[in-house]
DNA sequence: GCCTACAATTGACATTTATCAATTAAATAG
DNA sequence: CTATTTAATTGATAAATGTCAATTGTAGGC
């Protein structure tokens, strides 16, 4: 019998094909937690206790050094993090915070590692997730190390611009400030960087994004199906 | 009956727990070849028909968009790659090349796939590795994304100096401009980054680089077990 | 609705990093 | 061993990016 309030993460890719006996198991010890906005709810350096899953709301996964700080990535309805930590059973590499008030799925590190072990189909969605996971940070690391900070920034904009349906008139999800930390430069140059490519047909007013001239900004950014 | 030939990678991670059933299955289609140095053996977009093992040599993943190329990571005796895209069945998103004469075992991706459905042991040793891959990545963005490229390379002959047995006097393992690419700047930064080293206790004489002041050195770059 | 916090923008400037060209050093083939 | 190629270094300069300070804009609390 598997309570009413787990449901949600049931329908997940990560637990969608386990036993109805695995998934008792890993909800056994389970809780939810609400968090409200701009909570520090994982430190970098901390032991692994739990596996995490948004269920809802937005959580920022940023890492921190010398005084410095960078967003690495954010994780909205259903993502898990961070689970090469809770399997390897070694300290958290990043840090993660809200950014919008969030319900998350905290299930033990123990439990993940055990029915990880007798679930093979347990094993076999967590191997998918976390080659899904490595992808995507080879993807970021191409992004970053092939890519001047306008190019990342134009390819950003036309991500975006496929997520929300190919629509040309773009929302930003996340603040100006976090998304220039996600892509490695500072508030100021991202605002001057908007600017730039008004030469490549994009049009900013706030957190609306127009693009006015689709085929000049993919000229432009050289979109890639191996990076984005 | 497990062929003489693929006892050596019997003894990896990844294998060495397996049934001899199933490692009869992984190398029943496997074969081994032997590179030239400067080879590339394998190009990004193509479909992952096999895991690669590098056995004895030297390989370098890289990757290219719009003319430019980065060095990503270096492979030695015994490192697999690339167990991502063999899992999920996808693209490669990087290259491969050798470095130097390399002996590389090739391993039908179908087969890994299918021992790894019906091999719990194999299951485990895969996000063993994938787990492992996965945070090795992220310390490398964190290290790019917090980091000057001065701060890169004192982190990095530091750990030399760690990997090379506390030693003061490192070898280098690759060429400048490798390296120089791997930590994301030029040769001609590289370079000159070297010589500011001066002022931190590092001199280089070609492929050799003597720390005179560790301590130096050590304060200068601040080194992190979360990053290095 | 106004005040207050904080985010975003802008300008001036400094620093870092890249580029280009020339030279020197090192590795390799014959 | 020498000739040839390639890598590494150096100097001069340009471009990209970051920093600091001041201003403008915006969202939320009261």
């Amino acid at each position: 019998m598997v309570p009413q309030r787990f449901e949600i993460i049931r329908g997940t890719p990560l637990f969608a094909d386990v036993s109805d006996e695995s998934f008792e198991i890993l909800t056994r010890g389970a809780y939810i937690q609400n968090f409200p906005p701009n909570m520090e709810m994982i430190t970098e350096g901390e032991p692994a206790d739990f596996l995490h899953i948004v269920e809802n709301g937005c959580v920022e996964l940023f890492c921190q050094w010398s005084g410095r700080e960078s967003s690495i990535t954010t994780l909205y309805h259903n993502s898990t993090f961070i689970l090469a930590a809770t399997i390897k059973n070694r300290p958290y590499l990043m840090s993660a915070r809200t950014l919008q008030k969030s319900r998350v799925v905290m299930i033990p590190s123990e439990d993940v590692r055990s029915v990880f072990g007798a679930d093979p189909d347990f094993a076999i969605a967590i191997v998918d997730e976390l080659s899904r996971c490595y992808r995507a940070t080879i993807r970021n690391m191409k992004n970053l190390k092939l890519r001047t900070s306008l190019e990342r920034l134009g390819n950003y904009i036309l991500k975006l611009h496929r997520r929300q349906g190919n629509t040309l008139t773009i929302e930003l999800p996340i603040e100006k400030r976090r998304l220039a930390s996600y892509l490695g430069m500072t508030p100021e140059n991202l605002s001057r960087g908007l600017n730039s490519l008004k030469a490549h047909g994009v049009e900013v007013q706030g957190q609306q994004i127009l693009i006015e001239d689709l085929e000049a900004l993919t000229k432009f950014a050289k979109p890639d199906y191996l990076i984005d």
